[in-house]
DNA sequence: CACCAGATCTTCT
DNA sequence: GAAGATCTGGTGG
């Protein structure tokens, strides 16, 4: 991958990875779901501006940034123009199912890259990837192999910046963290 | 399937 | 002390 292709806003590389393969040390799957953080963005770990957390975030772009959720989980960002990254959401498994089942456990392949948390462990990510380089071992890149349809939500598991459309998937996937919602709850349920 | 609580670290108040 | 870009295992319909 291009360090070039990192240095855009974020939601733009976040819609523009959907379909691409990241593999880490030879493990990983395609793209399937993202989310887009901003300097500008309430719901941003980099909101408020350089941590000791966020540092590479503010670092140059076509990094990794790697943080702890809720205290126990690692989750796996790539680092964008300034202040802003892409989360990985959620894979579709391709290479490494044994060594991804290993380190997940019992895990049907629906569920070993579906959401933040999961997708991190299966990978092996932890904070010695965070502000390594995204063009160089361990990651490696996988360019789409067909046509890619990607669609925009509202982001997952935040509380502020709610209404920003910064989420993009593959729509009907079953490797999502979690399924499109539907645009009008209620309506046709024959689906 | 829905809801709830527990685990446990970083940042902010 | 509280909240957070989460996941798991429990209970109840």
């Amino acid at each position: 991958m291009n360090p070039a292709f990192f240095d855009r806003p974020a939601a733009t590389v976040a819609a523009a990875l959907i379909g691409h393969g990241l593999l880490v040390d030879g493990i990983g799957g395609i793209i399937v779901e993202t989310e887009a953080y901003d300097r500008t963005d309430p719901a941003s770990h980099s909101f408020a501006g350089p941590t000791r957390r966020n540092a590479s975030m503010f670092g140059p772009p076509g990094h990794a940034y790697v943080y702890r959720s809720y205290g126990l989980h690692w989750c796996l960002n790539l680092v964008c123009e300034t202040g802003s990254a892409v989360l990985l959401r959620a894979l579709q498994p391709i290479t490494g199912l044994e060594t991804m089942r290993a380190r997940r456990g019992l895990d049907a392949p629906r569920l070993l890259c579906a959401g933040p948390g999961r997708l991190a462990q299966a990978l092996g990510i932890d904070l010695s990837h965070d502000g390594l380089r995204l063009d160089r071992a361990p990651f490696a890149w996988l360019a789409p192999q067909g046509p890619v349809t990607v669609a925009a939500t509202t982001r997952i598991g935040i509380s502020r910046g709610v209404d920003a459309p910064w989420r993009f998937l593959v729509p009907g996937s079953p490797y999502l963290s979690r399924p499109l919602p539907r645009t009008k709850p209620g309506a046709d349920p024959a689906g």
